[in-house]
DNA sequence: TTGTATGCGTTATCAA
DNA sequence: TTGATAACGCATACAA
């Protein structure tokens, strides 16, 4: 009865129906609940029962009806992925973002971007879970998605005073700047001035604190400035003048992103060669870094693959259920990419 | 017999139920079709009746579950995005992206990222349109889409010899170009050139044109060199020596996504003053030109609103369900952004 | 080993 | 003006 009703109704708009599991089923001459057995690999059943549904589901190219499933199993189907508004950092954010996406589409699971500004979208989003990356101190929308009670994996720690997320994925950024600093010795920097990015992010407070680590155990004078995550084309010369003004240093390490290429305008300005007179590095990698001349040596944070890392752990808590997550900690290898802007060859 | 069952099922898990159209009939003494009429503002009821559900329905925190409305209204209740795979406008991408994240907010839709490489993927994503941004000539996932049949809005022109979107939002780089050359010759530049970023985007082939027409109009001789969307630090050197050692141009167009950043690093090492000797415009405006020293001058193409504006677009022919799309067209305008480095002053 | 039947939360079509 | 109730497509407990 319902049912000649309703391919009438479909006929009449051009759409074409999905294919559905009732018609894969009648397709195989077997019932629905055989077909969605088949599908899942669940159930006992005859192994040639299985292999010729799936064969007739793909031939028919059958796909499940998300929202249906989603609807079954009491699940979002999707998880919120919330970036920082920083403008200076969005292609790092964009290919974190896609290392995400590449996980959840590997297990069905949509990827909702949640806007910074609003927490209430935050607290209504139909997610099952959130990644952040690099929370900022302050972010509303972040201690509205650590409140929600859902899973949360953060790309690196989030500000204090918050619930804690489910799962934290820590780059180490301790190594990485001491990587630098190591690379730079190497190359016959003595004094290392660090542009630092300041405390209000944890990546650059750690970036900082090794730094000025480093500098004591090897009994050298830190020389910081700077504090600020964003910075104008004004406050990096400025800075830079300070630094090249007093007691020159003969290495600059520039973590604010892209300051690095205004270090290096600065210095070619007053006639230094970079590269051999000063050292310059970034720290965060960007495309600017590689375009500027010369191309400046940075650490490599590897976002899309740091996404993925974060998607792994926060499909691994939703699978285990109500598994008293015990605030999971994960350690996350950054590399490093050796450019022109350190050659070295300096002579003392 | 259903109902304790499920309750007794939900009590022993920790999660709270969401609360559903069932609950809020419950309280206000109606039935589910009324909630559903009340929530929707369709049907006629008492408007005392609409407003009391509404009231309890917020004061419960309900919210609807789209899974559920998705399926009996037969959406997908997303919207797909593509980006390009090219790195270097990674961060412009991002915010057009947060532009349709805006309007389908609005929208109670969701925005899924198709990824780049599979067309498998994007063929069966559970979107009910798809919003493209500079779609790459020979980009499988582009051609996927457009052979989909549903609704797709392109940011700027698809490739040749695919099917036509059903609509097109495109900006109007010609205008653009045109904008910066002006302003460079009210600055005092007489000879333009021009490092092109090729004719594989239509964006960028509009660019080119438009360039090569106002050279005629104006009598100018044009000057153009290069042709790839992607540079490296040496290509933007070379290119830059290639101009700067024949006939010297006074003005320099950077077209490629930061290249301008190199364009100002070659001038400023042979002892050019950026801003007045020799003046430099970038394309694209983006973070690193702003950081540049000096600051570069650029065409703001004001992404965030201009991935508003395709969002909105695909919204609409949405909703107006099955009508025949007709090749919408709708025109974006470019802003511009002066800095320092076209600051002129220039004498002959 | 397979099929039947029920419900997930909504919307839409009736009838009251 | 409102209320029962039947789908939407799927997963699953239970019967066969």
């Amino acid at each position: 009865m319902a049912e000649p009703r309703r391919r009438a109704a479909r006929e009449t708009t051009g759409a074409t129906r999905q294919v559905t599991m009732d018609d894969v089923a009648r397709e195989a001459g077997v019932s629905v609940a055989t077909v969605s057995n088949a599908l899942l690999g669940r159930g006992r059943m005859l192994d040639s029962t299985r292999t010729r549904v799936l064969g007739i589901a793909a031939r028919m190219n059958y796909t499940v009806n998300q929202n249906a499933r989603n609807l079954r199993t009491a699940r979002a189907g999707a998880i919120g992925v919330h970036l920082p508004e920083n403008k200076s950092g969005l292609a790092y954010y964009m290919d974190f973002c896609f290392g995400v996406v590449d996980v959840a589409e590997e297990h069905s699971l949509a990827v909702t971007l949640i806007p910074g500004g609003r927490p209430e979208v935050a607290l209504r989003a139909q997610v099952d879970g959130f990644v952040l990356v690099d929370p900022p101190v302050g972010d509303v929308v972040v201690e509205a998605i650590l409140t929600t009670g859902k899973a949360v994996v953060s790309g690196d720690g989030t500000p204090p005073g918050l619930p804690e997320p489910s799962g934290l994925v820590a780059s180490d950024h301790r190594a990485g700047i001491r990587a630098v600093l190591e690379h730079l010795t190497e190359r016959g920097a003595r004094r290392v001035a660090l542009i630092s990015a300041g405390r209000s992010a944890r990546w650059s407070a750690d970036v900082e604190d090794a730094y000025l680590e480093w500098s004591s155990e090897h009994d050298r004078e830190p020389i910081v400035v700077g504090g600020s995550r964003l910075v104008d084309a004004a406050t990096v010369e400025s800075l830079t003048d300070s630094l090249l003004d007093g007691p020159k240093p003969d290495a600059i390490v520039a973590v604010p992103m892209d300051a690095a290429v205004g270090v290096v305008s600065v210095a070619r300005d007053r006639g230094l060669d970079v590269g051999s007179e000063l050292l310059v590095a970034g720290y965060t990698d960007s495309p600017s870094l590689s375009v500027s001349i010369p191309p400046i040596t940075a650490v490599d944070a590897a976002p899309r693959e740091f996404g993925r890392a974060c998607a792994r752990m926060l499909v691994r808590q939703l699978a285990d259920a109500d598994r008293p997550v015990p605030g999971e900690v994960e350690s996350f290898p950054i590399a490093f990419v050796e450019r022109a802007s350190t050659r070295g060859a300096r002579v003392e």
